[in-house]
DNA sequence: CCAGCATTTTGACAGTGTCAAGATTGATTG
DNA sequence: CAATCAATCTTGACACTGTCAAAATGCTGG
């Protein structure tokens, strides 16, 4: 049994601690600093000092630990949503920091933006009735807050849902060719991307 | 020894025939249906009729095998370009047709499309020289098509090389989530990226 | 104190990629 | 034509993976 192990663990009353919590908690830390393909239910058990079946009391399968992960992303994206919308900000300044939110929330946590939007759930429909509640209620946040910023008059278009869908797909593919190696410079995704804003806003710059 | 290995055997000289080209075909099958992460090489093997190393003489390992394939797809989007470069066509038409030619060798080959584009290969920067240099030559074959497209004043922008990516990455971003699960009806991916053209041509509609 | 239950471990199995060493076989050369 | 050679393929082995069944552990209420 490590030190941090050991550390992790007085705090409850239960035979290791609370070890779903340690668990998560050791799990994302893994995928942010080696990526998801290399995290294995096994390490993982090594690290937190526990048996390496132990994880299956918590969670049903690897795919139903990696949702969980996701769905923690999710509670930390719509806490950035609601401090944005907390903030006494202009339509147009809110539109723009909701942009950038976007970009920075996804190259600081690339692994976990992997997680929330990539095939590796999403794929073969193994997604878990929690993270389908959380995510599809943040989807439909972020259509209301553009359909919001439409009928102001600041963002394009004449189909909410469409334009939407425009800007989601751009944020998230400038993402992906970043985080996926396909560019190598990820600082320059904040700079492409604010390129494009002027395509998104009804008035010139 | 199967059936269906007797009958790729026959048509080359050597102990099974041209195996690359076998190994490489029946790769491109099984992963167009089962998907990518579902691919073993084992299994390859037993489909082709040989042993489970036999593959190792012709790739270095598994994502050698991936690069190749990717390579090949490459090839066939090279091809596409160039038969639509070879169409009497104005830009406009040209234009839209690449976009619509994008969306659809994407969704009509979605995994081939995860493995040219996708994180499996470029993530680990296990890319071979042969992908790199098919791929680069691509990319910029696309950036000169948008660059020249905003020389006729059809594509906004002022900088185009920045527009190129912004381009690709609304095409890239509204492509990958469909193929990944995350908005499920992918016959919507041509009708969303319609919707996005005036965004970036110049002349209104 | 002990029965019961939540929790964790041990053992096992099938599957994976990959390496080292051996077997096969078509081609080449004496 | 026969012996050698090198290209090609197979066998054996190893470490690693996810996951199941059964056993062991230890807290808690009666």
């Amino acid at each position: 049994m490590t030190a941090s192990a050991l550390v992790l663990k007085n705090n409850s009353s239960y035979h290791h601690g609370n070890l779903r919590q340690t668990l998560l908690a050791a799990a994302a830390n893994m995928i942010a600093e080696h990526g998801i393909e290399s995290l294995s239910l096994r390490k993982l058990a090594e690290k937190v000092g526990v048996s390496r079946t132990a994880a299956y009391h918590y969670f049903q399968d690897k795919n139903d630990l990696l949702c969980a992960i996701a769905a923690n992303g999710f509670r930390r994206w719509q806490n950035s949503l609601d401090k944005l919308s907390s903030d006494q900000l202009t339509d147009r300044e809110r539109f723009e920091q909701y942009i950038l939110g976007y970009i920075s929330f996804a190259t600081t946590n690339p692994e976990e933006y992997e997680l929330m939007f990539g095939r590796c759930i999403w794929k073969q429909s193994k997604c878990t009735p929690e993270l389908q509640e959380i995510s599809r209620k943040i989807f439909q946040h972020q259509v209301d807050m553009i359909e919001y910023w439409q009928s102001t008059g600041l963002v394009v278009g004449d189909n909410p849902l469409r334009i939407a869908q425009i800007i989601w797909g751009t944020l998230h593919g400038i993402t992906k060719l970043f985080i996926d190696g396909v560019y190598t410079d990820v600082a320059r995704a904040e700079e492409i991307v604010i390129s494009a804003l002027p395509m998104f806003i009804v008035t010139a710059d």
